[in-house]
DNA sequence: CATGAATGAGGTTTCATTCAT
DNA sequence: AATGAATGAAACCTCATTCAT
């Protein structure tokens, strides 16, 4: 069972290097069989088709990113730098990984059937985690009672999306994490906090 | 000349349906020169080629935006007042041409090529419209200086486009300007201008 | 129009060749394209697929059977000269077409989705012109009045295809109007009539 | 060896229920592993290979078939009571075994490699023991002595084929039983058999 | 004997583009 | 200028068969 999800895995990770190159439609499975060294038909062993690898990509690099996320807010105290740190976080990840990044940004979150995937529910815990973060922050009094939290996440995500998307779009010639200071400030300042907090 | 433009624009209203319905590649000229009433082999006549006619949409569409767009700024003074035209009248058009919408927002502004064309020169016309604000707002004294004037645009436009997308995504099955009122209140708070202004 | 039926008749004949050396599955579009000298692609813009072109070939050949038919039998009278010559005339047909017997009686016959075919429509004329011979004759006496009509035609049917398959099975080595006459006789005999009518 | 033996005929059955259902190229190895509980290698242990599964099963059958056949004929005398016999036991065969008939008519009786396999060899048993019946009563002066016995052969078993298929291809909605007595009358008047005998 | 994961060849079909009329 | 028939390349997916365990 472990070699088999080797086997899994190592399809995924040529799935994500060959769809980040090029589109879903221009990818073709003979190439991702050849990075992945396996014959072809083996791909339809572990997925059902080709649309089902690639949705099989963010279920997996999606809990990744939670767990890892976690570590990250451990210890961290005050709505402030929790927030800070999801922002950072979020632009880290990226930049971290680029190939998903072009493959969630300009492909999967802009697609029809993303919603009814799997993926998109594991989006979701993402997603719910910083909407518990500012509902945290308006209890303690730090975030503004009259800003509609649900909007306060599109903000949030938002901006984080375009600095992604345009980074990816620049073909990642600076460092995402670049402005990471001035975002959280314009965010953070949006929703009510001083900096001084 | 006009009867030539008068084909043209027939054939490019009939690209933005089909393309809005499917994407890009599961669109056919076919399908396209059904609806324009036109023979496939006419298409070649006025464009390049499939991808030619993709681009050629958003450089109309732009200028379009962009003419009304001044005129629905005209006579309005003040930065605060101008921001907020500004964000009503992006989820305005939107809300009226949504096939161009999914077009603009779940095909083109994800395609790594669309950086090269003649379709994103008029994109920057907005794009340095909305900076042009900006600045004289922080000339005006009523942005605060330290904020990044382009982390600020980025942050405006992240936030439109996120919530255009969300409603695209979901099926237009609500009111995008639904939230309008909060998203400026949201985005002015942001980069420091107090509601009285 | 003349020369877009050609080429349909020039696929569909390629199509008979093809069909009758291997079966349905076995036959490719490129062997039949290579055989018509047209693109594969072109086989498409004349049948909506594979199926279709496979079926599309007894609704042509059945017309020129039935049309044939009419002219042999034309001048003839009697119930005992007409069987005889739609026995002899059957044999005839698929002795000079046996490609086409091939894939009528190895491949269609036999596949469930004839009956709902066009084909199987046009066939009908055929089994109803057999019915009608045999009706006039117990009208006229010269069938014996006990005989089930229906099952009498499934008699001469059920010889002929038998006679002609037996011979294509056997590599067509033979002759198929060799017994003609032996048939005829037995087949005759079975429904009341004496030789010498 | 019995335990062998078993598992062979366990195979087979699933072949059967799988080839009857679908044809030969649309039936797969895996379908037939699944339905008889073994695995896909498993069935490479009993068979060389597809093809020769299938043609493995009317070898089983047809001996069945004759086994019972000689019972039923036991005790009878005269040709025409025998002949009655075998016809009613042809039929009554094929509706007891609807999915074996399925596989025989439509697939295999019109195999081309079918008159190469030692199933057809068993196939002989059958078809020479009508030729025996017809050739007694050709001696004992019941049958006329002008007939052609192997065309009298082939009258008999085209009408029951054509009967059998054609119920097979109606999709086994009548009973195949049902016209019994009008298909044994018609078959005997034509060899020259008269009823009273 | 039994298994079932891995293989990889091969065919149908689509569709952008061309070009003769 | 307009047409639309012809093209042909290219890719997904299936599935019989093998072989290491």
């Amino acid at each position: 069972m472990s070699k088999k999800n080797l086997k899994k895995q190592q399809i995924i990770e040529a799935a994500i290097e060959v769809f980040s190159k090029n589109n879903f439609q221009n990818s073709t499975i003979s190439q991702i069989a050849q990075k992945a060294e396996v014959a072809e038909g083996t791909i339809y062993q572990y997925f059902k088709n080709k649309e089902d690898l690639f949705f099989s990509i963010p279920v997996e690099k999606t809990k990744d990113f939670c767990r890892e996320l976690e570590l990250h807010l451990q210890g961290i105290t005050g709505t402030f730098s929790n927030i800070r740190k999801f922002i950072w976080y979020y632009l880290y990840f990226f930049k971290m990984n680029p190939g998903y990044g072009r493959t969630l940004m300009l492909e999967m979150r802009v697609n029809k059937s993303f919603a009814k995937t799997k993926a998109y529910d594991s989006f979701k815990n993402l997603t719910d985690r910083i909407l518990e973060i500012i509902k945290e922050g308006q209890e303690e009094g730090v975030i503004r009672k009259d800003v509609n939290i649900f909007i306060t996440r599109q903000l949030i995500l938002g901006i984080l999306e375009h600095v992604v998307t345009r980074w990816l779009l620049k073909g990642e010639t600076y460092d995402v994490l670049e402005h990471y200071q001035d975002v959280s400030d314009l965010v953070l300042h949006g929703i009510g906090l001083s900096k001084g907090e």
